[in-house]
DNA sequence: TTCTAAAATTGAGTCAATTCTGTTTTCGTG
DNA sequence: CACGAAAACAGAATTGACTCAATTTTAGAA
């Protein structure tokens, strides 16, 4: 392998992202016009389509870039996590919104969430779900490493625990990005309030 | 007032709604064509965009009826609640989901939340999360009527309860109209399940 | 080196939502 | 009843995502 037409492959690939990128971010998703991603990559507009199904796709793959970042940075947490439950979630969840903002708008974002629901089968759409599960995943593996610790009762459900703490996380954030002017510290005061129900049925 | 002109303003009004609900039942919601609308109304296609902003904004229309006729049916739930907090929960998530697909069908529920995430600023977006805060609000007044009876403790926060338990649920009802092979009662099932953790943890 | 099938690229063409501009209808007033 | 302004309407034109048939490029066998 790695012959002449992989590397050509690989190389328009970065090239089409890293002028969609720019654009999303210069004239937003609408703004951004494939006939503009496709000069600027300098290939053709038929070849975009041979990369990606649709332009939802392209922007899917710079939001998957992006949470695979933040996955990776939650990693550290449910490895360590600090000795009490709340602070726990709190840590988790706050690297998760705070790193969100870092390569995607939150523009970008919106039409990222509206395709997943809109087209649930398109790559993006199942790249899209299959994001969700693993941060759910994550913030299970938490309360499980929590329950390892002797923080939380173990007789608590740990995974219905997951998915409510991640679903509630997750609607709070789509009304975030909704708004424009909508700050950061208030959506992690509003889900810490929110959490404390949890967190005080849950400890031990 | 009540002139020719408002009387035949209202007129086409039910007149646009009425082919586009056939037509979305029929075709979809994108294989609904405005020019169809339009024809099946008889009226102009620039009609059509005199009425409602965009294509969204008509379907907008027909999920406010859904949604407001499930809000009606949940008063009678939060009146006179089972007595028991967690039948109570069920009960009236049950009315919600249940009546969801009468009108809609799950293709229709994707492009309603789609268009609502993706222009949350327009007339059906900002109808649509004032639905949202409605329904949350039925359910922050439900819990206040089981604090009420007593049988959910005093020093609970209601609001944030509320808003946990209706993020979660509409965060699983997204999951559910995603997946053309998901069924009610399954749904159902797994709300109940991480719904019992609030439960136990309110309850007197 | 030459040749051929498969893979990739191209961009003009299609399709459907939305916009725009000129026309028609309604309303209130003299 | 006639008239002018404002509101509604019509549908042709625009726009931009996506398709597809024709062309070019590559890999690898002979």
């Amino acid at each position: 392998m790695s012959g002449l037409r992989a590397r050509q492959k690989a190389d328009r690939h970065r090239r089409i992202i890293e002028s969609a990128a720019a654009l999303f971010r210069e004239a937003g998703y609408e703004g951004a016009k494939i006939e503009t991603i496709a000069a600027q990559a300098e290939v053709s507009i038929g070849t975009i389509y041979n990369y990606y199904q649709n332009k939802g796709d392209i922007l899917g793959a710079i939001v998957s870039m992006e949470v695979n970042e933040v996955l990776n940075a939650g990693r550290g947490v449910v490895a360590r996590p600090p000795a009490n439950v709340g602070d726990a979630l709190d840590t988790l969840i706050g690297i998760y919104i705070e790193h969100s903002l870092n390569y995607l708008s939150k523009e970008m974002w919106r039409q990222a969430m509206a395709i997943s629901t809109q087209l649930p089968d398109s790559p993006f759409g199942q790249t899209y779900t299959g994001l969700d599960r693993s941060l759910t995943e994550q913030i299970r593996a938490l309360i499980a490493r929590l329950q390892e610790i002797g923080l939380v009762r173990q007789d608590i459900d740990g995974t219905a625990l997951g998915e409510l703490i991640f679903n509630n996380m997750n609607m709070m954030f789509i009304e975030f990005v909704k708004r424009d002017d909508a700050r950061i510290p208030v959506l992690r005061a509003a889900i810490r309030r929110q959490n404390r129900i949890l967190v005080a049925a849950i400890g031990v």
